[in-house]
DNA sequence: GTGAAAGCGCTAACAG
DNA sequence: CTGTTAGCGCTTTCAC
């Protein structure tokens, strides 16, 4: 690479090869109607100057930018990262870019970021944030395909994509039921997030189908802490003695119970089985025993939501609320009484 | 806004205006020399229209993009994410965008990450990456500037930003000698990384100044886990049965110790002090007592690095690896015993 | 096969 | 004060 003033431009190639601008512009995109020997000295003056094509001025012509928008809300906390994750898997290493903007849940900053893309003509948008909190759209008229992921649009005409949270809740009953458990109770979050409702109604659903109930009879929200799935273990203990399972809404409250159960004397899984939900590994694998979870698949959901996007911009859009499936992680602290090694 | 095809451009606005596009553009940008009845009818038209300045068409004009890269080879975990929020509130809302870019430790897709936002003529880039790990510088003669943050580049004209993890040591040890505590052990993660040698450093430096040596005699280095943290309190309660506090190199490794002095009915901080390293709130908050730790200040590093790459972009690099203080966040773990409540 | 010219949207410079 | 012109770097006609 030679050191020059200024970025090399096409005409810099142009003139080293001895050709017209147009003539390099053809030579370096592999168009037909150029002979082999000038191609070649085209490629060579480009690498001999280090050319690197200006995206600005091809996007000012072409209309496209390459380049997308990820706002999160969620201060891009750690359910944000795999869905970043994915939607960056999903839209290629350098092939298409992402604007990252983090709105902090505040309705100006997501604004100045919405114009800031919009002047940067960004393909599309992919919007995502906290659980799956309802929001309103992100703005009207926009001109470009906009995919929510993990939160999703009060506007039914776009295409969000959440995990199913209540077939995960039935996916961890069924898998308690399937290794022999019966008296099952659930200790979750707070009543006001979607997600601990879903994933209560998937569980209670899934032990009704089963001719069962809720241990304790009734779902404990409360807090998405330790702290809370340490007392969630004594009321239930208190309410359900004899109960051999308990469904915890994330891997917190499963951590909080792992710990509280070992305090009293009860063994896991021997005596009572434990399932979270996240899969969020410093926890779920840190957990004594490690924690079976219910996993969100959130990097494909991103991946999802990058995809969905791409075909959007194709011209393939989508719309309403879609669920993507959960899957269960298996680990320990589920394994049957049966199966135990001496 | 009124819908039309494709998106409005200053022409557009200047013919509902009913004057030149130079004019608008002018009226639009502030610029003086515009009477106030034409400025206001240009700003009125692109209101109704919606128009939305093409920032590409802008970027190609000035040579600057209003857009920074951001390239992390940390897979964006936990330590990468307080930097990417600092940087992006020095680089304000909006006004410069961010490029993001995970790179995973592959070298082929940092280059083509590179390659990309290269073609993008972004303004400049951020370098991040796991711990302080050295690195190659990412490229040669980008002409555009460059500041690392956490990972370091291998050439001292490069300006590197990490935490000060010595004085991070020191801090911790500073603070149990100021609470009273004299028989200290040190149980960190593997030797192989810098950040566990620099940190014992610290700690035995401090103890050295305060005439006293490490209880154990020696720094126990092993993993950054739980566990390790675990054993590590096996094995300094049998050679150093007197100690009264324990600094471990990270929150998990503390997390772990305070669950086992529990376990084996030594009282966290009556009988023995605890403190931590990095305040990862999820460990730190739940662990019984709430952690003492260390905090790298990852947000302000971040910022930090956002500014100093902003001083660079307007013609004032700075160069060499710099150390930005970390700070001690006082928990339940270390209260000093004479103050505890009844 | 290759070159010249026009134009993507915008702004700076210069006329009027 | 306002309009015209030129050009940022690139690609795409359309001549030759």
């Amino acid at each position: 690479m030679v050191t020059g003033q200024g970025p090399v431009t096409i005409t810099d190639v142009a003139r080293l090869a001895g050709v017209s601008p147009g003539t390099a512009s053809k030579a370096l995109n592999g168009r037909r109607g150029i002979s082999a020997g000038t191609a070649l000295r085209v490629q060579q003056a480009a690498e001999r100057l280090g050319y690197q094509p200006n995206a600005l001025a091809r996007g000012l012509l072409s209309g496209r930018s390459f380049t997308v928008g990820l706002i999160t809300t969620d201060s891009f906390g750690r359910f944000s990262i795999p869905v970043v994750q994915g939607a960056e898997d999903a839209l290629g290493p350098g092939r298409i870019l992402v604007f990252l903007c983090e709105s902090r849940d505040d309705r100006l900053r997501e604004e100045h970021y919405l114009r800031a893309l919009l002047e940067r003509r960004v393909d599309g948008i992919i919007v995502t944030g906290r659980r799956q909190d309802r929001r309103e759209p992100i703005g009207r008229d926009l001109r470009i395909p906009v995919v929510y992921a993990m939160a999703y649009s009060s506007d039914p005409a776009d295409l969000s994509l959440v995990p199913d949270d209540e077939e995960g809740g039935a996916l961890a009953i069924r898998h308690l039921l399937g290794t022999g458990r019966t008296t099952i109770g659930h200790v979750t979050g707070p009543r006001r997030f979607r997600a601990a409702v879903l994933r209560a109604a998937g569980a209670e659903q899934a032990l009704t189908a089963a001719g069962l109930g809720l241990a304790g009879s009734r779902t404990l929200y409360g807090e998405w802490t330790e702290e809370w799935g340490r007392r969630g273990v004594d009321l239930l203990l208190r309410s359900a003695p004899g109960l051999d399972a308990i469904f915890c809404g994330n891997d917190q409250i499963a951590r909080g119970a792992a710990d509280r159960l070992r305090e009293v004397g009860r063994r896991v899984p021997a005596d009572v089985a434990l399932v979270g939900f996240d899969n969020w590994d410093v926890i779920a694998a840190a957990c004594r025993p490690p924690l079976t979870t219910v996993d969100m698949n959130l990097r494909q959901l991103g991946r999802a939501a990058g995809e969905r996007l791409l075909a959007a911009v194709d011209g393939h859009p989508g719309s309403g609320l879609q669920l993507l499936p959960c899957s269960l992680v298996v680990r320990e602290s589920s394994r049957p009484p049966e199966s135990r090694s001496p």
